[in-house]
Parts: C-alpha cells; sequence; structure tokens
DNA sequence: TACTCGGACTAGAGCGCTCTAGTAGAGCGC
DNA sequence: GCGCTCTACTAGAGCGCTCTAGTCCGAGTA
C-alpha cells in the first residue's frame, strides 16, 4: 500500500479512500491510484482490514458436505450477501469435521454472524453460540435458543402434498420418516394429521428413516419384501426428501414396480434433483433462494440494530406436480 | 488479549506464548492463562494474527456447488490440511458466481494457496493465478500454466472400463462425451484407442454431452428415439461421469430397458451416488480421499519450499465392477 | 480585503496479535 | 564469590490497513 501511494504520489490515507470508494478523493487521482495499483499488483489485505475496521462484514455459512438442499442454499446466500455488502465464508461439516469443529473455525475468522443449515448440533450449543454471536439456523428449529429461525411451513407442505394423494384416490399412502433431519418432526406430524382428517387413521404408516438415499432403497427393498410375503404395496409413499425419494424410486422402478402406475411418489425440497430426473419427481418445494436471503437479511438485520429479537420466518411451500404421482391403482377385489 | 494477560497476572506475550502452544511457559501459567481466557470468553482472533505473523496458513478451496465429486474431494482436504496445521477457507462458484469471482475472494482473505476443484476458467487467467500464488487444480490439465496438477489416469480408467465391457461381448459401445468437463478429453480419447485396439473402429460413436444428469437423461431420449425409428441400442455405454450415467440409467430403465440386461451402463468418478443406487453402478473409481491429500501436500510443498516447481499426480484409478454392467445381449440374428 | 466554507489531501494513532531482543533469577561448577 | 547457562518471562516494535483530526487551498460571500 505504501509504494501504490509513494508511486501514485499520494498519501497511505489516500489509498485506502480510493479502495474503500469513499468520498474525498479526486475523480483523476481516483484513476492514477488504481492504474499504479494495478501496475504493482496491490490487493488490499483483507486481514488488516478487518483488523484496523473492527468489523470484518464476513457471515459464515455452515453447511454439511452431500447435502444437496444445500447447496441450492448456498447458491441463494451469495448474491444476497454481497447485494448487503457481506463477505461469505463457507465452512462444511463431513464426515470427521464436526459441526462444532466448522462453527468453530467460522468464529476464528471473525465472522460477525454465522448462518447454520440444517445444523444437527446440540440445542444447548446452539443457544450458548446464539448468545455468543449472531446465528441463523435454517430448516433445523432449535426450541429455546437464541438464533433467528427459517424454515417452510412444513405442515402445509405436507398437507398439500397429502391432499394431491388422496384426491387422487389413495388411502394406503406410508410416511418415510426423516429421522433426526430437520424438519422432519413436523412432517411427520402433519403427515398423521392428514391422515387423520381424511379419515385414514388406519392407514398411518411411518416407517423410520433418514434424509439420504439408503434410507429410500432400504425402504424399497422392505416394501418388496414386505409384498412377496403378501402384504400389498402401499399406493403411495410420502419420502421424508427428494434424496430418500430417489432411492426409493430406483429401487421401485429396478423391481418392476412402475411410478406411477403402481406406487405414487412424493418428494420433499424440490432441490435440483427433482427436475433432473426423466418423468419429474412430485414434490414439495422450498425455495432455497428465498429462504437463503430470509437467512441473510436476518444475520445483517441483527448485526445492524443490536437490539433486535431473534425472528422466524415461516417461507409457504409448494406442491409441485411431476410425474411421479399418479392415480391410485384400482384396488385388486 | 490484555484482560486475560491482566487478569492472569502476566504479560501479552506470554498469553501469545500459550495460545500458539510455543515452549517458554511453565505449565502451571499456561493452565492459569487457558483458564482465565476461557472464563473471559477470549478467543484468538485470526485476522490480528494472521496480519502479524505474515502468514495465514490458510489454504482456500474453489469448488461448484452441485458437483458431487467436489463434496467429495472437500472431505478429504480437511483432514490432511489440519495434519499439516493449515486452515481451509471455501469458496463457491455457482450459477451467478463466477469461478474467477469465488478465487478473488480467497485470494481476499490472504489464502497463501488456492485448490482448484475441476476449474472451468481460461488457461491464461490460470496461468497469472499460478505466477501470482501457489495454485493446484484438480482434475483439470492446464497446459501451460504454472499449476500444479492431481489427476487419475483417465486414459487407464477408460481403458479398464472398456475392456471389461469387451470382455463381456459387447460391440456396440456409445460413449458420452463430458463436454468441456474435466477429464472428458482425455477419457474420449482413451475411448477411441479402446475400441480401436479392440477392432471395433466402425462401432466408434460418441455422443456429446456434458458431466449432469440432464445430459443422461438426453442422450437416453435420444436413444430412445433412435431405436424406435429402427436404429438398435448399443449394448453398452461408457458414460462421462457418475451423473451422467445416473440420468441415462433413470431413463432407460423407466422406458422398460433393463439394465443390464439390455443394455450395460458404466460411469465414471466413483462418487457417492454410485453406492447408492439399488444395484450399484459399475464405475470407474477416482479415490477422491487420495486426490485431495496430493492436492494439499502439493500446496504445501510449495508453501514451504518456494523453489520448487509445480508437480503432476497421476493416480490410478480402478474400476469398481458393480451391478450395471453384465454380459452383451445376443444380437438378434 | 477579510472571512468562511468545502473539497482534496495528510499525519499519525490504533486495531490485536507475533516476534525479536532482552531481563531476572535459579542452578551449577570452580 | 564469579561467570555461565537455562528457563520463565517482558517490553515494545511492527504487521497493513482505517479513521479521526487535522492542514491547505481556492472559490464564494459580505
Amino acid at each position: 500500500m505504501a509504494d501504490v501511494a509513494e508511486k501514485a504520489g499520494v498519501s497511505r490515507a489516500l489509498v485506502s479512500i480510493v479502495f474503500r470508494n469513499q468520498p474525498g478523493a479526486s475523480q483523476e487521482t481516483r484513476e492514477r491510484v488504481l492504474r499504479v495499483a494495478d501496475e504493482i499488483g496491490y490487493r488490499p489485505d483483507s486481514a488488516a482490514r478487518l483488523l484496523a475496521r473492527g468489523r470484518s462484514r464476513t457471515l459464515g455459512v455452515m453447511f454439511t458436505v452431500h447435502q444437496t438442499f444445500h447447496t441450492d442454499l448456498i447458491a441463494g446466500i451469495y448474491p444476497e450477501a454481497e447485494r448487503l455488502g457481506y463477505d461469505v465464508l463457507l465452512s462444511a461439516a463431513a464426515y470427521g469435521r464436526s459441526e462444532e469443529k466448522a462453527i468453530e473455525a467460522l468464529l476464528g475468522h471473525r465472522c460477525e454472524a454465522v448462518i447454520l443449515l440444517g445444523p444437527d448440533a446440540e440445542s444447548a450449543y446452539l443457544d450458548e453460540l446464539g448468545h455468543r454471536t449472531v446465528t441463523v439456523s435454517v430448516s433445523r428449529r432449535v426450541p429455546h435458543a437464541r438464533v433467528d429461525f427459517v424454515h417452510s411451513a412444513e405442515g402445509k407442505g405436507v398437507r398439500q402434498a397429502m391432499d394431491h394423494l388422496v384426491e387422487l384416490g389413495h388411502r394406503r399412502i406410508v410416511h418415510i420418516d426423516g429421522g433426526r433431519g430437520p424438519g422432519s418432526a413436523e412432517r411427520r406430524r402433519a403427515y398423521r394429521a392428514a391422515m387423520r382428517r381424511h379419515g385414514l387413521e388406519s392407514d398411518v404408516r411411518v416407517i423410520p428413516g433418514a434424509h439420504t438415499e439408503e434410507s429410500g432403497i432400504e425402504t424399497g427393498r422392505l416394501l418388496l419384501a414386505e409384498r412377496d410375503r403378501g402384504r400389498p404395496l402401499p399406493t403411495a409413499v410420502l419420502a421424508g426428501n427428494d434424496r430418500c425419494a430417489m432411492g426409493l424410486l430406483m429401487t421401485l422402478t429396478r423391481a418392476g414396480v412402475e411410478v406411477p402406475r403402481d406406487v405414487s411418489v412424493v418428494g420433499y425440497d424440490d432441490s435440483h434433483l427433482s427436475h433432473l430426473m426423466p418423468i419429474g419427481l412430485t414434490t414439495v418445494r422450498q425455495d432455497a433462494v428465498l429462504m437463503a436471503e430470509h437467512a441473510v437479511r436476518f444475520a445483517v438485520d441483527r448485526l445492524e440494530d443490536r437490539g433486535l429479537e431473534p425472528r422466524e420466518a415461516v417461507l409457504d411451500p409448494k406442491l409441485v406436480v411431476r410425474g411421479t404421482s399418479g392415480p391410485a391403482p384400482r384396488e385388486p377385489a
């Protein structure tokens, strides 16, 4: 920086002004400084800048490698953060790298706020974190913790999906549970409620699972094995999320079960996988971009006005009917 | 830090020593300092640390959101970097966020080296980058650029896959090209060479595609349409990567084409998707963990010894035979 | 002319660390 | 006692910026 200042014949302070795009420098000088900087290959050191400024204007994002929906969210976080003048730092949790570790890394880099995508850490930890920094949780409700919360109205989404299936004549609708996955408790509850509302209480069946392809595959195998033992297949399955639906779909199709002729499958998330299937997955869309924007906005709002309390955004999901849901097969009389 | 020093009754320098785990402090003092720090909630500011140290000991990783293989790589990068005492910063390229932007963000955060996962930027830019910082490219060869290069021996992988298929009796083996995707030029070349070597020159067919599910779906539709017009299906398809194979697989299965009875499908990458399919995708494994370790090691080696020239690591891929490849169907005489 | 005012620019402190050079004191041999 | 070394510790400069509190100068005003 000193080199640039000298070579451009100005003070370091002026260079700083130019690089921060602040008033106080003539157009002429601005151009000269930028030109010199470019020649020298100078690029402001964000560490020093950050140190001097006292604020980092950086948002940390913790996500889980392999969660396709997270990557959709990340793609939405960047532009919104940029629009608001914030930098984004990513830190991944992975096998062998706990969420806590990923979060601590962000904190060490002086992120002013952390946005957690579907965190799985303990409530107590998250609450403590929320007291230490502005924290936003996406998808996962963290009861009694000082964190903002962005999610979609799981209940509404499930209800739409269930109404759709019932309208198509389905009665034996099975739900594959998302286990500890974000939102699954709400989805499970909504599934039960919808079944009850449609007078299908006796057909309620929740199969324990997870938000992974494996879970869908296993459930598929389970259902097929049951069929071979005489128990009829359900006519429709409401999967825990798209990945699970994918796994199920592959297993069923592979076994000669035609979707949606024999079984209808509905997913959840509308992650980019869903449009990719040849006939398209009927699923409940969570608008990743909108969720990302809310998360960023919540974080920034609380950074700029420390008095603000954490908020909750509930976004309306929307059933997207594609090819994997159809009329219920006629019951063998 | 000053607070900690005062409360522990030592100098700031001593606190620094303790936190850097350096010799020069008694066990007793160490414990006292750490205890006080914990009470106060002190956590070293990495910006200041970085500034003072002159080195950031941070590796920047650029990846593309949605590329499943990249997430596999990331999972491998973290532990190796940690082992060598380096921090990792992630920056994603996404729709609306160019690779250059992602890379510049890393540089702005004073990453000492950047590891680019399957970069798609122009050679000239990457070369310039390579002259500015230690740069490692994974999967994508960047000719004439000053960058380390880690990849798998595409040729060997393809050859293994082709030998496998030919051994199973296949002759009409089609290759779906990966377009501009990393490694695809080599794979295409190796496919042609293998066909020639097996005396199948007249059956060579490369269908333009990309490393995406869409591409597989489109190719599937194309092949099915051709079949309907009288041209027989190929008996085997070597896809550009796993995602492409997935798309193809779904399309074919959906249309009643049985895999591998009617058509064999081979992927490339062995990304975590492949084990997840119910019958398992026959694919060429690129060992993500090993590649990640090499990439990190290359970066760190060149950081610690500036005289080192960029190197190239060619890892041997390995054909993993699973369920999607089988004997060629008997030709309708 | 004397003044104010605002735009362009500068000096220098300070951000929270690390690191070099140094001190103080204990332990040792002679 | 002396010098020596070794360990435990400290003072203070400096990392590359930002920011506050200025200075300087020319145009506008009375």
